[in-house]
RNA sequence: GCGAUUGUAGCUCAGUUGGUUAGAGCGCCGGUUUGUGGUACCGGAGGUCGCGGGUUCGAACCCCGUCAAUCGCCCCA
């Protein structure tokens, strides 16, 4: 008989387990608690769209839409896309749904997105991020208060102090052109003494040049023109506006005139919280404002800022946050007070006590020898534990034992509230242990 | 798409200049010991040495190919 292959997984996909999903549960329940306190809607988004909605808006050159979508055709013949990002998907909805009537619109959402590419340390080909948008705000402050909710969120999960706020502004549309262009005209000159990497982005991208890591292209950086020559009053005056109003929220930020956005929609202000604590992948949060992306979808000009997260980058920099509390660990080292024991685990879980308001964390150990079942009682961290025995009279004993106790948490209380529902008892002490005597069943 | 590094037990890893039947620790299972005690000891299960080909009397080890993982380039969260 032909042995079975195991399936491997996919690619880039990951199987999230123990401390590490603690921390990405961690990063997901912060930002949920974070965004309610600055009144962001909860929105669920589809996973998939039709792929004009993300070529469209993303722009057919860039390097997501041109090789990294995860595009098929369904059982129609129609093409649809995994999605590569939530904002494409959102500004759909909000021109479809009727969202208009709810503007300005604060949203949030969070889960899966997928992009075909290389893994490697921080990135995956399904990654997850969390992600806030603005929709039909002109006005500075909204990019202010979505930087500070994301300088919030950073701080409440403790990794504000390795991260920097990195802010430019694009300028509006006109002032973006003026500048590709002058950049263009520039790069041009000596674009034999470029990086080939660099040679190709003249043509397709050539903001991308200005954050180049080839050492032959820094030296021409230095001295490209900047974007500040070619803002406009109203762009210098909106850019004015969100920095004094960083700076009036006490939100750390230094300039970064390099700093340019790789989508196609950015307007003004772009930025990025950085980190050099994840190697190669030190964006950890990034966004901009996106005034042209609704008209690329057929819909009326509408202003809007956003920014997204990669959990599991930011999941990396919270690191450990400890595994969940056991309170109370259920054992019986003799046979056939197994049911019992299970039984009991199952009062102790259901059972409210008066004392505290949560429920009992309680594992029941069944598995294995029942010489072992104290050593790995012990084992496994709880703090007391509840070992189930025979006794002379009636159903049998329950006698509470210390463990590994560090602090007080009471549990006798709840312990006798729980047995109370199904047996008759008293209680003693045996052996230095309180102990419940089981006489009979309700 | 390109580059570097790494693939040996469930996990972490040894494995000599190529040489009998491939090992350890942890974990798992069973037993002895202990009997308020994470002890100590004994035993057991578990391996296509990533996969395929080649060189050789002989390959975990050398060569070629391939797949995968990790990190980096590109790009991005």
């Amino acid at each position: 008989m032909a042995k079975i292959e195991t399936p491997r997984p996919i690619r880039g996909t990951q199987d999230i387990f123990g401390a590490e999903a603690e921390a990405f549960a961690h990063v997901v329940e912060t930002f949920e608690r974070v965004r309610k306190l600055y009144r962001f809607r909860r929105v669920e988004m589809p996973v998939f769209e039709k792929t004009e909605v993300f070529s469209r808006s993303i722009g057919e050159t860039t390097d997501v839409v041109s090789k990294e979508m995860y595009s098929f055709e369904d059982r129609g013949g129609e093409s649809l896309t995994l999605r590569p990002e939530f904002t494409a998907g959102i500004a759909r909805a909000y021109l479809t749904d009727g969202w208009q009537q709810y503007a300005p619109l604060k949203v949030a959402t969070h889960g899966p997105l997928f992009r075909y590419e290389r893994p490697q340390k921080g990135r995956y080909r399904q990654f997850h991020q969390i992600d806030a948008e603005i929709i039909g705000a002109a006005e500075p402050q909204a990019d202010v208060e979505l930087l500070v909710m994301a300088d919030q969120l950073l701080k409440e999960l403790g990794i504000a102090d390795g991260v920097t706020l990195n802010l430019n502004t694009l300028g509006d549309s006109d002032s973006r052109e003026a500048w590709r262009e002058a950049l263009i005209a520039y790069f041009r000159d000596v674009k034999g003494s470029l990086s080939e990497d660099s040679q190709e982005r003249l043509e397709k991208n050539p903001l991308r040049i200005l954050d180049s890591k080839d050492e032959r292209d820094k030296a021409f950086v230095a001295d490209a023109p900047q974007i500040d020559q070619f803002l406009s009053g109203e762009a210098q005056d909106f850019f004015g506006a969100v920095t004094s109003g960083l700076d009036a929220a006490g939100v750390a930020w230094s300039r970064n005139p390099a700093l340019v956005r790789g989508l196609d929609y950015y307007r003004h202000t772009a930025f990025e919280f950085i980190t050099d604590r994840l190697g190669a992948q030190g964006t950890v949060l990034g966004g901009g404002r996106y005034d042209g992306l609704m008209e690329s979808l057929g819909g009326a000009a509408t202003p809007a800022v956003g920014w997204a997260a990669g959990i599991e980058r930011l999941a990396m920099l919270v690191g450990e946050v400890g595994e969940q509390r056991l309170d109370l660990v259920v054992f019986t080292e003799f046979t056939g007070f197994e049911a019992l024991a299970s039984e009991i685990s199952g009062l102790l879980r259901q059972t409210r006590g008066h004392s505290d308001t949560e429920n009992l964390q309680v594992e029941h150990l069944y598995s294995g020898s029942r010489k072992k079942r104290y050593v790995k009682a012990k084992a496994s961290g709880a703090w007391r534990g509840l070992s189930v025995e025979p006794h002379e009279h009636g159903l049998g004993c329950i006698r509470l034992r210390d463990l590994n106790v560090t602090g007080e948490r009471p549990m006798r209380k709840r312990i006798r509230e729980a047995l109370e529902q199904h047996f008759v008892f008293y209680e003693a002490e045996i052996g230095h242990a309180h102990s419940w005597v089981l006489t009979g069943r309700k």
